[in-house]
DNA sequence: CGAGGCCTTGACCGCGGTCAATGCCCGTGG
DNA sequence: CCACGGGCATTGACCGCGGTCAAGGCCTCG
C-alpha cells in the first residue's frame, strides 16, 4: 500500500507530512479504463473517485444538443464528482480520453474518514482548495478575454494538452466553436 | 458568543451540529465598515475573513484599465481572499457597497484552529464545497451563454441583486460592457 | 442652478456563430 | 495494394451579437 501513497505524487508532499493519506491509502484499488469508457454520468450516482497514474479523461454536460467541456484530467490528476461526493446525482459525465491506469477512491470510506480523521479532513481540504485555484483561473481567462487570448492562455500554460486532445475539444473548454479556434489558429501561424 | 454563533444563521446548521463555530467563535469581533472601505487589496495581505450581518460588498480585479466583477457578498456571505488564508497576497480587491457590519474572523487562528480541531477543519470544508458550487455554477453561465442568457439566470436567481448594485457592476460581472447589458433590458422590457 | 454619476441610445464595425463544402489522415475491406 | 468511408480540421459566405466611441437624458447632491 506504500506503494500506492508513493503513486500519488501530486499530494505527496503536503498529504504524507501529516499523514493524510495513510487512512484512505489502505482502501485503494487499482482499475483500468478503456478510452471511451464513461464511469461517472450526469444525472447518476457513483461512489468512487479516481487518481489517474496513467491516461486522461475529460468532463463535460449537455447543454443543447451539444456537449459543454468543463475539464481536463491526466496523471495524477483526482478525477470525481463533487456532487457524488455528497450522495448527490452528478451533474457531469467523466468520459475516459485514453486507456488509462488508476487508482479507485471509495467515497462512502472517504467521507467517513473525514468525520473523524484529521488528517484525512484536511487531505480533502487541500483537494477543494486546489480546485478552487483552477475554477477561478478559469473564470479569470472566460470572464474578460477574446477567443485569440483563451487559445494563448492554453499555449503558454498547458501546450502539452494539444497533442492530447481534439482540438474540437479544446474549442469546446474555451467556449468557442471548432471553427473559430481554426481561423484563430490560421491567424497566429502566418 | 453565543449571540454570535446565532447570527451566522447561514452555517448554523450544519456547522453547530458538529460544534464547528465554537472553537472560532469566541475570537470574533464586530466590526462596522463605510461604503468604499477596501480591507482587502490585490496583491497585499490581510489577516481577516468577514461574515456579513448587515451590508454588502464586492470583489474586483484590475484588467487592462478596467475593474473586473468577480463576486457580491451581502448578509451571511463569507468576504475572504482564499490567497489571504494561504498567507499569500490577495488576487483581488474587495469593497464595501454600503455601509456595513460585520464579524470579523482572524485566519491565522483559524488556520491553526483546523490543525487540531476536526470541527473546525470541517467547517473550512463546507466552506470550500459551497464555494467551489458557486464557481462551478458561474462557469456554466459564462462559459457557453449569450448576454441574453446571462442576464435572465440573474433576473431568475438574483433579482433583488438589482436593487442593490449599478447596473454598470452587474454588465462586468456577466462578463458584458455596460452598454449591451442596457440593451438587452431594452429588449425584455418591450 | 450647475456638476457629476449613472443609464440609455445611436452609429459603426469586427469577432465569432452557423451552415456548408472541401481537404486530410487513417483504418478497413475488396 | 488500392479504393472507400469516417473522423477531424480547415475554409468560405453570411450575418447577428456585442464592443467601442460619442452624445444625450435623468437624477441627486452640493
Amino acid at each position: 500500500m506504500q506503494q500506492h501513497i508513493q503513486m500519488i505524487s501530486k499530494y505527496l508532499d503536503s498529504a504524507l507530512a501529516e499523514k493524510g493519506w495513510e487512512k484512505i491509502a489502505e482502501t485503494l484499488q487499482e482499475v483500468h479504463f478503456k478510452e471511451g469508457d464513461t464511469p461517472i454520468r450526469e444525472g447518476y450516482y457513483h461512489n468512487y473517485a479516481y487518481i489517474i497514474l496513467q491516461g486522461g479523461a475529460r468532463s463535460y454536460y449537455w447543454k443543447d444538443d451539444k456537449e459543454v467541456i468543463t475539464w481536463f484530467a491526466f496523471e495524477n490528476d483526482v478525477v470525481a464528482s463533487l456532487q457524488n461526493y455528497n450522495n448527490k446525482p452528478a451533474l457531469e459525465t467523466v468520459s475516459f480520453l485514453e486507456n488509462s491506469h488508476c487508482l479507485k477512491i471509495d467515497l462512502h470510506k472517504l467521507h467517513s474518514f473525514s468525520q473523524t480523521d484529521i488528517a484525512t479532513c484536511h487531505l480533502i481540504n487541500t483537494i477543494f482548495e486546489e480546485h478552487i485555484t483552477f475554477l477561478e483561473e478559469r473564470l479569470r481567462l472566460l470572464q474578460h478575454n477574446a477567443g485569440i487570448e483563451r487559445y494563448l492562455y492554453i499555449l503558454e500554460k498547458e501546450p502539452a494538452l494539444l497533442n492530447r486532445i481534439p482540438l474540437t475539444y479544446l474549442a469546446s473548454y474555451l467556449g468557442i466553436t471548432r471553427e473559430t479556434l481554426s481561423r484563430l489558429r490560421a491567424r497566429i501561424t502566418f
